[in-house]
DNA sequence: TTGTTGTGCAACTCTACGGTTGCAGATTAC
DNA sequence: GTAATCTGCAACCGTAGAGTTGCACAACAA
């Protein structure tokens, strides 16, 4: 059947761990802060917060766990920073249900018009 | 500071609910079969997992609420179909993210390369 | 009408996870 | 050296949500 042959961005096991780390709101707004402002500290981030630093850095390993962030110590402090890379995965996945069902839509359309027309 | 004035994507309330909504993998594989194989009902769909159709239900309830789906009703059977619009805040919010953080990068380098450059 | 099938609602269990506190171990400053 | 400060680890609590089961209701078929 004329099933459009596009090939599937499947088998991404990160997409899955990045999707789980941005459905928190917090995650998601560390994440806008550090993309504005640069690496930060957890204790540093944590002023920004109504949570504690505990909850903080559980949230920053959730992120990094997921290739969002990566740490790098100096000294005795840990800085976080942004990895983007990961984030096309996540919008390709977006992307990719979006075209697919743009693609049934042109095919349901082509199949409802009268096949004189 | 030259900060760049990229205006943010921000206050996009429905972004909230579609990363909630796609953090489940169940919800993810969903809407991928929807848009695969278009508008199915929740019985229809339960043949494919290995949870009751009530968990389906869930599932299908909550990716409506966030927009993703809607629900067509025809007699007795209700058909889910995929809604795309949606899709595109969260891609443009993970977009924005990933420029910031270039921005930032080019910001940067363009500090740390000596003046006389 | 009666039987069958699909949907909707409610109550319940169980687990994951966001949050907390407390303390031990490093590292810097004095 | 000692004191101050930052990070890391572990135990604990409470709630949201993913899953279940059971049953009532609506719509189609006979």
């Amino acid at each position: 059947m004329s099933a459009p042959d596009r090939r599937r961005t499947r088998p991404e096991p990160h997409v899955d761990a990045v999707f789980a780390a941005l459905a928190d709101p917090t995650r998601r707004r560390l994440l806008d802060q550090l993309s504005a402002e640069g690496p930060l500290t957890a204790t540093e981030l944590a002023a920004s917060y109504p949570v504690s630093r505990q909850a903080v850095v559980k949230h920053l390993g959730a992120l990094a766990a997921a290739g969002l962030l990566d740490a790098e110590r100096h000294g005795r402090e840990v800085r976080y920073g942004v990895v983007t890379s990961r984030l096309g995965g996540a919008s390709a996945w977006l992307a990719d249900v979006g075209a697919r069902w743009d693609d049934r839509l042109v095919a349901l359309e082509r199949q409802l018009r009268p096949p004189g027309d």
